[in-house]
DNA sequence: AATGAATGAGTATTCATTCAT
DNA sequence: GATGAATGAATACTCATTCAT
């Protein structure tokens, strides 16, 4: 998708999105260190041909990033289009958000793996813009009187991440354990008279260091 | 803390107790597939010692989940014994409970480490426990409406396992991010007229399972 | 000559046989634990390469112990078919034999080794089929008179195990020590009028057990 | 049992005797290399005491084998002395001896315990004696017409060092499998008209080199 | 261009030996 | 003198990466 250079051939293309999408859930289910091996042979692939596209496993990891934050940015625009308010749209972004787990859990948790992503231009570019995104949403929702005064956008992608980081694994018997979760936090977010809170809110500015 | 059968020596128990400790921070910061050497650096100790407390990783591994949860039950005690009413006790608790981060990482994060402890009886036993005491918090503070009536143990808990979760890494140059998170999450819990959550409360019996 | 299902690549099929005539010498000389490098470099390849053709140590003695049986066999079976009487195959396979010893001591003297081989299947059926083609010349041979009746494949096959059994490292200097011992042996096994032995004849059968 | 230098306590004497008998024991049953704390474990003791006995592993395997070696020189004696002609001593020798297999299994056969042995002068010297003891055995026998003349002491030696190296696991079911072979390769060292063997005769010193 | 074989450095684990208790 | 803890070197085995087919 963040594609660039020499277009590659029809096979090629199709090769390169395969082992993408195979190592997006080989990482989620098996953290970030699983063997080159494991990822190409869920691809379909040999090791070779994985490495032909990808120089090495931190290529492989950023152009997995690349790919989640450009999906997840593409997600939220449609949410803001689509959805009638901005509290709306931030609804549904982080309802459905943790369809994006794996992928956030890779760029974000492993230790490893958010050296890598941190340094990627690209990457850091996404986010960039997902954040700016975000700050539109907040602002209007806090202009709506949706959301709480005293939080930022940073408070907000904090407590998102939190959701996101959520490891896949809850229990399947009992439905709506999730749901249930963010349905508190947002509560949580949109209290008028919530308790104060220490500090001042984190703007989307104080999270782009990291 | 977790002592067992034929009681070692006291430099013995001295080593142990520091690899543990290390081990707990090694894990924390660089993910629990670090070099047995790293840990074994950092308790100051051989490699060999550390393999004659612990067979090998996933001897570890449990043991610092043990220990850490013990420490954990420990402070939630602490806090229903000190705190006035059992919602204080809940919000020091979290409040507190980023001091396990490392810990609780390690225990529930990692596919692989989650595995490890999922089957050991000792931990198991410390999760039921702790399970116990924060029912009797949860069924206080609904009953001094504090609480929202439509949660159950088992959504604290996950709310709760999403802040331990949270990386350490937080951005140190602003302050209080991470407490103000937990603060909207408390509001969450306490407002009276939040949204209705979907499903039914989730208990602690419920999360037993996984 | 043991193939298996996915035909090698020429090459790899080269390297897998220079491994194990590597591992049989190494095993020879230097007994069944000799460091997994040691082997790599006598067949002149890296570790990974030897790993990749055989999971573990035991992997590895399992095929040099099919190899060598079958090989056994194959000699047994010229044997049989050029030599004029089954006294004379017989005498020819146990002269030979020593050729074998690197490999039968393998198989058969270390306790390690024996454990290994014995719950093989490959190697079993190699056994059983020796154990066959040895009875059919043990029964010929006393037929022919040449062999005391009192005896059975199985006390024949002991008596061979032991030649079988011994060290490579037999003096150089004084030639035919080892020949000696294997022509008193024959002439105990033809003795007509030899001491009458305890018990009763070990078939072929008795040994399959063990 | 070959003490020398400064006599030890009686205590200490006996944690020596018994290390010895358990190394014994367990050198037989798991080869040459097992872990020196089994074979502490197996004496009762702790390692440091082992280790304060026998400086390593060299000393232990050289005390077992020359224990062993004046055993079963003790044992010739006695033979000689008791029965009533050399070949009735020699047929006792030999039937007995398997049951020093375990040790002598030790001192000849395992490749490293070969060159540990061989360099020892204490141990050197049982054999010399034991050899020396052989030779009269042989010629007392030869001489009263019961081993054929063509072979000499060396070959019996290898006979018998062959049937000392018999594996301790034949089959527990059938009887007499071992003490069958024995008989047959005492009747081919019987037969007056045996086969012609290949070379001269193999004195005993002959073997003394190796 | 794809494949899977070869390589060797990196780590886990074991165990001989030393040393504090 | 005995014990068992500590140490670290030795060795098994894995896996990222390169390269011949």
């Amino acid at each position: 998708m963040v594609s660039s250079e020499p277009r590659l051939r029809a096979d090629a293309q199709r090769n390169r999105d395969q082992i993408i999408a195979a190592a997006r859930q080989v990482f989620a289910s098996a953290g970030p260190d699983v063997p080159m091996e494991d990822i190409a042979r869920a691809a379909g692939v040999g090791v070779g041909t994985l490495y032909r596209r990808f120089p090495d496993r931190e290529a492989l990891i950023r152009a997995v990033a690349r790919e989640s934050f450009a999906q997840l940015l593409a997600d939220t625009r449609s949410a803001v289009a689509e959805e009638p308010t901005a509290w709306d749209a931030l609804v549904r972004v982080i309802g459905r958000s943790h369809l994006l787990q794996a992928t956030t859990q890779l760029a974000l948790v492993s230790p490893r793996a958010r050296d890598i992503t941190k340094d990627d231009p690209e990457t850091s570019q996404c986010r960039e813009t997902l954040m700016a995104e975000l700050d539109a949403i907040i602002a209007d929702a806090q202009a709506a009187g949706d959301i709480r005064a005293d939080v930022g956008t940073g408070d907000v992608a904090i407590l998102f991440s939190l959701v996101l980081r959520h490891p896949p694994v809850v229990d399947q018997h009992v439905g709506f354990v999730f749901e249930r979760a963010v349905v508190v936090m947002l509560d949580g977010l949109r209290a008028r008279q919530g308790s104060p809170l220490p500090g001042r809110p984190i703007t989307g500015d104080d999270l782009r260091i990291s």
